[in-house]
DNA sequence: CTGATATTTCGACAATCGTAGAAATATGAT
DNA sequence: ATCATATTTCTACGATTGTCGAAATATCAG
């Protein structure tokens, strides 16, 4: 991953709203959310929701699928995990470090 | 965590320089940086380093300790792991999902 | 083809952010 | 006390960002 990259994925986490959107598509999870969903969970006019769909898209975290009328988002779990782990790399200086709990926290299951 | 938190933290990563002070940051481990050591890596001048260091430490990814004349930056670890718990709650609504990968990618050691 | 639904693009404006020089503060050395 | 070093605070300015109404686009139904 490239520092670009990495801040564009930052930038677009570092919203209220695109948070709030990137959350509720993690808890979602593999079906997504149609754009309309998340504006009714939401309650953010559609332009603006749109606006921050597509900075979330932009930057890789979310994909879209049309799917008839409507427009499926869901979270890229991958792009997630590659932003951590540029994140923490090489942490520590190679010696064994508190990043070994991201491993006992269990976010998932 | 509250989101205003998560966000205040995404925030300060989501910014060229930031990230980089957190990245050198994590991989300096538990001795930290000076700010002159970073200020002497990056080449950011003096009053914007001090700039992102606060915007840094206010966020809490990072803290800061006097040592004599010198001030000395550490990354918070267990911030950071606060943080990505944050992002990926309840991901997948319960089921087995592609968040494992965060356990398997060992991005530290 | 007409109308309804789902969503995006455009545009303009206010608010927030990043930059870096200059001045201020804190600490230690002589 | 005086001076040097390390770093922050102040200040002003240009650049970027978020908002949301109105208009445009895409798809389906009759």
């Amino acid at each position: 991953m490239q520092s670009e990259q990495a801040v564009s994925a930052l930038a677009s986490l570092a919203q209220e709203h695109r948070l709030s959107i990137f959350r509720l598509l993690v808890q979602a999870g593999k079906d997504g959310l149609a754009a309309g969903a998340i504006a009714e969970q939401l309650g953010v006019p559609p332009s603006s929701l749109s606006f921050h769909l597509a900075h979330l898209t932009r930057s890789g975290l979310i994909s879209q699928e049309r799917q008839s009328r409507t427009l499926i988002y869901r979270a890229d779990y991958a792009a997630m995990n590659q932003l951590v782990a540029y994140l923490l790399e090489n942490c520590c200086a190679g010696n064994a470090c508190a990043v070994d709990l991201l491993v006992s926290q269990g976010a998932c299951k």
